[in-house]
DNA sequence: CGGTAAATAT
DNA sequence: CATATTTACC
């Protein structure tokens, strides 16, 4: 697996060392209390009774807290209050209290509080808080966000760069500025876009919203929709010439079933002018790629045929054979090593490519969710099931993003609290994104490095025959599977021919 | 046509 | 600077 036991440990210590505002003013009492329970978190804590001075030292950043909690005492709540509404926006800002009364929570709330708990504390409440901080640093970005916070964007931008960004489409990479202008879909009446989360804008609701909801749970939320833009080509002057005309990728759907279609790759603007040129291979043009590849045999695979099986509108045979050779073929030569001499070569000059690649390009923009999700595509037709979703759709408000995946790079801020931002998700989200997605491969005896570069190389490029012994099916299953779907031939036009052995004439 | 390499675009 | 995609060629 990609993890090391080491990455596991990093996650239960996660919310360490949050360094934590404590203001209480009353009695000193229920603050040691309060203290002591913070710091049982392995937060970094530092009390004040005086408003006034904890309110100097937050904007001073004299020392560099993520987040404040403040006591508010039923008897003297002004000065809670008044450290809240000044604190607000440099902090994300805790209120906590015996008092249980609703009104005022809502009054916390209402001034700016990103939470309000209820005591006795309890560790389960406390494990949370870090997503307020996260939230602020992201959601406030600008203003006075307290300079303590910015490490803590940086750290989660970073890691978020990984998949999230790309995921976007290259040019709104802006899915971790606050505004997050899902303007998009300027195309199609499509609008399959079924949420956007806009958490972005207004951020007087942004507090209640925290609130409310209790927490801001960056964790999960299942797969949203991808913002996809498409490039409105600049097509200047295409007067003459080209003639564009009929480039417009039509996705027909060959799949009836519901399908969620997420990020729609190809999509033909409504009345665009087609662009010329430049295919964009997205996942839904590549899963009919690899569908189409998948149901010749690799051995048949050829960019005419291909191409037929894709009944994509628009696209030539030499985007095809372009996309066939250059991710296919190219790929398999380099990992099935034919002769001996060059074989080390070309593997060592592999990996190495692979450790220089890291997490971009292409690759980071279609990291599969699974790890041989295409090949296998059990679900190519299957009503139910729509497994391989290529450039897996992670987005929006609350994408879970594989954080276990360590980028390259430290991307982790040293001036962020604690360890590895991973997010210490504790709920059923967790397993999924992690598990199953990749068998282990039978690599004994290598070295872990290696393992996790091979188990990388195989889940960012699923079009790749799986190494280590891992196997795509074989074309017989996958027909097999098809038909047991119901799907026995390819309809239509020529290729009816479900079994891929027999190549046609043409 | 199918494959590649070189050229470009991103 | 590396990758993705298109073009030019064989």
């Amino acid at each position: 697996m990609v993890f090391t036991s080491n990455d596991i440990s990093k996650w239960e210590n996660f919310p360490k060392g949050l360094r934590v505002l404590l203001l209480d003013c009353g009695d000193g009492i229920s603050a040691a209390e309060t203290r002591s329970k913070l710091e049982s978190m392995d937060y970094i804590v530092t009390t004040f009774t005086d408003g006034t001075e904890a309110l100097s030292a937050v904007i001073k950043s004299l020392e560099s807290f993520h987040i404040a909690i403040v006591e508010v005492n039923t008897n003297d709540e002004n000065e809670s209050f008044k450290f809240l509404e000044a604190a607000k926006d440099h902090l994300p800002t805790i209120m906590i209290s015996n008092d249980h009364c609703i009104t005022t929570t809502m009054k916390c709330i209402a001034l700016g509080a990103v939470e309000f708990l209820q005591k006795p504390l309890s560790p389960e409440k406390l494990k949370n808080i870090w997503q307020h901080v996260v939230h602020k640093a992201f959601n406030d970005g600008g203003t006075d966000v307290s300079e303590s916070l910015k490490p803590v964007k940086e750290s989660v931008v970073s890691m978020l760069h990984l998949d999230t960004d790309m995921t976007i489409d290259e040019k709104d990479s802006a899915p971790l500025t606050p505004q997050l202008k899902q303007v998009s879909r300027l195309l199609d009446g499509g609008d399959r876009q079924e949420n956007i989360n806009s958490s972005t804008e207004k951020e007087n609701m942004e507090d209640q919203d925290i609130g409310e909801s209790k927490s801001v749970d960056t964790t999960n939320h299942d797969d949203n929709v991808i913002v996809k833009e498409e490039k409105l080509d600049g097509e200047t002057g295409d007067t003459k010439s080209e003639k564009t005309d009929s480039v417009k990728f039509q996705k027909k759907e060959d799949e009836t079933t519901k399908h969620n279609n997420k990020s729609t790759g190809i999509k033909n603007l409504s009345g665009n002018k087609p662009s010329r040129k430049k295919v964009d291979w997205t996942q839904e043009l590549h899963k009919k790629f690899v569908q189409a590849v998948d149901q010749l045999g690799v051995d048949q695979a050829i960019p005419s045929r291909i191409l037929e099986l894709m009944k994509v509108d628009g696209l030539t045979r030499h985007n095809v054979a372009s996309h066939l050779q250059q991710k296919f073929r190219m790929h398999r030569r380099n990992i099935l090593p034919k002769e001996d001499h060059n074989h080390r070569y070309i593997q060592s000059r592999e990996n190495h490519r692979q450790i220089q690649r890291q997490y971009n390009g292409f690759q980071q923009q279609h990291r599969p969710v699974m790890a041989y999700p295409v090949w296998g595509l059990p679900g190519v037709h299957p009503p139910g099931a729509v497994p391989p979703l290529w450039p897996p759709p992670l987005q929006s408000s609350g994408q879970l993003p594989p954080w276990h995946w360590r980028p390259p790079y430290p991307t982790v801020n040293v001036n962020a609290w604690g360890c590895p931002v991973v997010p210490p998700v504790t709920g059923p989200f967790s397993s999924p994104t992690v598990t199953g997605t990749f068998s282990t491969p039978p690599a004994t005896q290598l070295d872990e490095e290696m393992v996790d570069q091979v188990v990388k190389e195989a889940i960012s490029k699923p079009w790749l025959p799986l190494p280590l012994g891992l196997k795509p099916p074989s074309a017989e299953s996958v027909l097999a599977e098809l038909s047991r779907q119901g799907i026995s031939a390819v309809p239509s036009s020529s290729s009816s021919c479900p079994i891929n052995g027999s190549r046609r004439l043409r």
